[in-house]
DNA sequence: ATCTGTGAACTCGTTCACAGCT
DNA sequence: AGCTGTGAACGAGTTCACAGAT
C-alpha cells in the first residue's frame, strides 16, 4: 500500500461516486482526468496522481476506462466484506443519518443505533435495530462493529467515545462540538455544525470586507 | 489582517470555546500554551503562532491572560454586530442544527429556515420562522442574511444554492452530499455526513490492517 | 528557570512541465 | 496533436530551536 494522504482519500471517494452518477447514461465508456477535473474543481494534475496512487493506467489515448477505473477505486477503497457501523444517538441527527445513508452504499450498512430512551429501546426504526445504551459494549463486541458514530450531546460524547474504544472500535465519526481524547490508534473524524457555521460567518464577512476594499 | 488559513481559524474557534468554559471555574486567570496544547492536542508552537497571528501577547512569566486572550480572539473571529443565518430545509438534519446551536453563540443568530412542507411553513419552530422555500430570495434580501445553510435533499442543492447566491449570500454550509458550483467568491464549506463515514470505514479497515501486520 | 515570540528548517500536498506513448 | 505518468519545483502549514524577557 503507497502511502496515501486523509486528502487523497477524500478525493477518491468523491470520483468515485461520480463515476457511479455517470454511468447509467454513459454515453461515453472513457473519461480524461480533465474532464474529471471540471466536473469536481480539483485540477487535471491532482486527478492524475490520485489515479496513478491506486495503481490504475489509463491510455494516452482514450483517457481512463470508467468502468476499470471505477473497479479499481473501490477496491481500493472498500473492505473485502461489508462493513458494519453503528449510530450511538437517535436524536434528530441520528435520524438524519439514518436517512442520508439509506441505500447509498451497499458495502457499508448501519448495522445498530443505541439510545436510552425507552420509545425507542427495542424497535426497529428506519429498518434498524434500536438497543438500549446500557448494552452498546455486549452489542458491538459481539457483532464485530469497528466504526460508530457519536450523535449524543456534548456531556455524553467522550465517556460514549471511550466504551466505544473499549469495545474494540477503530474509527470514530464524532457529531459532538467537543475534541475527544483517544488513544492515538483511533481513527477520529469530527463534524463539528457549530464550528462550521461560526466559520462560514468568519468567512462570509471576511468577503464582505474584501468586497468594501476594493469599491 | 494578516494573512489567515483557514485551518487557524478553526483552532482560534476551538480555544474561544474551551476559554468560554474554562472561565467560570476560574482557578486561576492566566494559561500557558502547553495547558492549551494538552487540552486541544494541538502543539504548543502552534498555539503561540495561531494566538501572535492575532496581534495578542502573552507574558513570558504568567502566559496568556484568559479574559483578554478571549477578547481579542472573539474580537477577530466575530461581526462587530450580530451576524444573521438562514437554514434551507427543514428535515431532520435543519431541526438538529436548530437544536444544537440554541443559545450557543449570541453573536450568530438562525434568523429564519425555509422549507416547502406546508405544516411548517408560516410557523415558529424552536422560536424560528419558517417561511415557503418559494420566498426565498425576498426574505434573504430583506434581512441582509450572509450565511446560507443548505439542507436539503441533494437532487435541490444546486438550484438552492444558486438561489441563496443571487439573494446576497457570501458563504454556504452545504451538507448535501454534492460539490456545489458557484462563483469562486463565495466561500463553500462542505459537511458531507456519508464522505465521512466512508472515510471513517476506510481508516477502521486501514487501522486492522495494521495491527494484523504489527503481529 | 521558564515562559513567549519568531526566523529558519522541515514536511506534506499540490502544481508544473515535459518525456513518452499512440 | 493530445493524452497520461511523473520527477522536480513550489507553496502552505507545522515544528524546531533559540533569543529575549522577567
Amino acid at each position: 500500500m503507497p502511502k496515501m494522504s486523509e486528502k487523497s482519500i477524500e478525493r477518491l471517494i468523491l470520483y468515485r461516486r461520480l463515476l457511479l452518477d455517470l454511468q447509467p447514461n454513459h454515453r461515453k465508456d472513457h473519461i480524461y482526468s480533465h474532464e474529471l477535473a471540471k466536473m469536481t474543481s480539483f485540477t487535471p494534475a491532482q486527478i492524475r496522481r490520485d489515479i496513478m496512487a491506486i495503481g490504475y493506467s489509463g491510455s494516452p489515448v482514450h483517457g481512463y476506462d470508467l468502468k476499470l477505473l471505477l473497479h479499481s477505486i473501490s477496491e481500493f477503497i472498500d473492505a473485502p466484506e461489508k462493513q458494519e457501523i453503528a449510530i450511538v444517538g437517535l436524536g434528530h441527527l441520528g435520524r438524519a443519518l439514518l436517512n442520508y445513508f439509506h441505500g447509498r452504499n451497499p458495502n457499508l450498512e448501519i448495522a445498530v443505533v443505541f439510545d436510552s430512551d425507552p420509545k425507542k429501546i427495542n424497535r426497529v426504526i428506519h429498518g434498524v435495530q434500536c438497543y438500549n445504551t446500557s448494552v452498546l459494549e455486549q452489542i458491538i463486541q459481539q457483532k464485530r462493529i469497528c466504526v460508530g458514530i457519536i450523535a449524543v450531546p456534548v456531556e455524553q460524547a467522550q465517556d460514549i467515545a471511550e466504551r466505544l474504544v473499549r469495545s474494540g472500535i477503530k474509527a470514530i465519526l464524532n457529531f459532538a462540538p467537543v475534541r475527544l481524547q483517544l488513544p492515538p490508534e483511533i481513527y477520529i473524524e469530527n463534524s463539528d455544525m457549530i464550528l462550521a457555521v461560526e466559520k462560514a460567518a468568519f468567512f462570509a464577512r471576511k468577503s464582505i470586507n474584501e468586497e468594501r476594499f476594493n469599491e
